[in-house]
RNA sequence: GGCGACAUGGCCAAGUGGUAAGGCAGAAGCCUGCAAAGCUUUUAUCCCCAGUUCGAAUCUGGGUGUCGCCUCCA
């Protein structure tokens, strides 16, 4: 399997550290605020590289962190007149649950920054042993022109990078490239070796990873914004304080744009996964996402994600046969060519090109093509469960068609049965009647050789 | 200023040297009482210029345009 390094700049193939084992580390939200479109992208794009790796046989342990304690959080607690924890739990929660509807699998290890402390004053502690770092008035900054690799995952000459650097009034930093491992903070503080404060951003990565993975890892992934200085920083710190290499391959994504403008909070551009849940199902925002490499901008519009909407029904509408679990589909020819476009650094874009192709087969009746694309399809995180009515729908259903006819219905049953009979009696206008009134509401009904069929638009 | 990415049909998009996957939309046909869904058929020479080559969307050089990072950000 080839991956893009973004620290080689080169395709890679993967080789993990242990035989059969990932190890992989996903920067992780920070919970004050709703998590918009382009955290869905980083967020199913690393879960369909997660269910790929699963899918061929490796043992992955996935760690995603939840970043709970950060100046955001703290500005938003003192706003609302409520406590950080109060803040981050609530935000947690909303996160967790766009996660689930996005039809994302859990991580194996979800650890809070608030819950490592421990781990990261005592890397912290490591690094001012060592001289990597030094206390300042109850800050403590990192010195950058001692890890002689500094800049090497962003490509940034050190001198440029300095000309761009400024200290904010207040640091006391030897240099101005110098990042905080610790800042003091009496208000929200934790205890620690240099007085009451809380952890730099970059450090929480460094011990979260270090603490639930080990010292060196196979992946460590995120949104191609973390590079600098984010990523550059954990590398500092990590490979400063354990002594050896931090991460192997460092995967990163592109973003969603709008209007040919990133998508981020600063902008205020952006669109809550929330919000396009109202409008969209997950199926067809994985399929937006998934149309592109990963490593493209990907551009929002209406009309692509109404595109993308079709497409996804497409693949749900195929003709479903009950899933056959006694094919071995390693075996078939559709998950050779699967493999060989995911193991192109997860060319998803042609993985599709499977599925659809499988999508008309099963459509032409061919036998074990939806089993195969049911499975495939689940790779990539879709799903062919048929969205049913709710019951208040039902219910509203029935009572607007038994209002327009003047009839009193007690069941959609007694619908389709009197429209089945109208049909028969060549008695158009009242079979057109019912379907044209549900159709209103978004009830379709489909005449099949097997019947009637309820569908929703 | 430094670093990096991208430019393929109406829209989205794959393709990294041998004559352009796939999806959406459009058109025609089949099926249907009419629909819906489905099936079949159908629409391109790849931003511009120069070069390398028997041969380039794919390599090289030069343009033009768009975007990202260099400050919190997925």
């Amino acid at each position: 399997m080839q991956l893009f390094n973004t620290y080689s700049g080169q395709l890679e193939e993967f080789k993990p550290i242990e035989e059969n084992k990932v190890k992989m580390y996903v920067c992780g939200p920070t919970v004050y605020d709703y998590a918009h479109l382009g955290h869905a992208r980083c967020y199913i794009t690393w879960d369909v590289l997660y269910r790929y790796f699963k899918f061929r046989g490796y043992d992955v342990t996935y760690c995603r962190n939840v970043t709970d304690v950060d100046d955001k959080i703290l500005k938003k607690a003192e706003k609302e007149g409520k406590t950080p924890q109060e803040v981050s739990q609530y935000w947690y929660k909303q996160f967790t649950n766009s996660m689930q509807k996005l039809n994302n699998l859990s991580p194996d290890i979800e650890p809070f920054a608030t819950k490592t402390l421990g781990e990261m004053i005592s890397m912290v502690k490591d690094l001012i042993d060592k001289g990597y770092a030094y206390e300042s008035n109850g800050d403590v900054y990192f010195r950058v022109k001692k890890f002689g690799r500094y800049g090497s995952l962003s490509g940034q000459p050190i001198d440029q990078l300095e000309s761009g650097a400024r200290i904010a009034v207040g640091e006391l930093k030897e240099d101005p490239l110098d990042f905080a491992l610790w800042k003091k903070d009496e208000k929200f503080g934790y205890n620690s070796p240099w007085g009451v404060g809380r952890p730099g951003w970059h450090i929480e990565c460094s011990a979260m990873s270090r603490k639930y993975l080990g010292k060196t890892i196979d992946i460590h992934a995120g949104g191609a914004d973390l590079i600098f200085p984010h990523h550059e920083n954990e590398i500092a710190q990590s490979e400063c304080a354990n002594g050896c290499k931090f991460v192997n391959y460092w995967l990163h994504n592109g973003f969603v744009t709008i209007n040919k403008e990133k998508m981020s909070k600063s902008l205020g551009n952006f669109l809550t996964i929330d919000d396009m849940l109202k409008n969209y199902d997950a199926n067809t925002l994985r399929l937006f996402i998934l149309t592109n490499h990963y490593r493209m901008p990907v551009e929002f519009s209406d009309e692509a994600l109404s595109s993308a909407q079709a497409g996804a029904k497409r693949l749900t509408n195929a003709k479903q046969t009950p899933v056959n679990e006694n094919i071995d589909i390693t075996k078939t020819p559709e998950y050779k060519e699967f493999c060989t476009a995911m193991d192109e650094d997860l060319n998803t874009s042609k993985a599709l090109a499977v599925l659809f192709d499988l999508t008309t087969r099963a459509n032409k009746g061919e036998k074990d093509a939806y089993t195969i694309l049911y499975k495939l399809g689940t790779v990539l995180g879709f799903t062919f469960e048929k969205s049913k009515l709710s019951e208040e729908d039902l219910i509203n259903a029935v009572n607007k068609v038994s209002k327009e006819l003047g009839q009193d219905f007690q069941s959609m049953d007694e619908i389709i049965e009197l429209r089945k009979k109208a049909r028969s009696e060549k008695n158009w206008e009242i079979a057109d009647k019912i379907r044209i009134s549900l159709d209103e509401i978004g009830i379709i009904l489909k005449d099949t050789p097997d019947g009637t069929k309820i569908d929703i638009k």
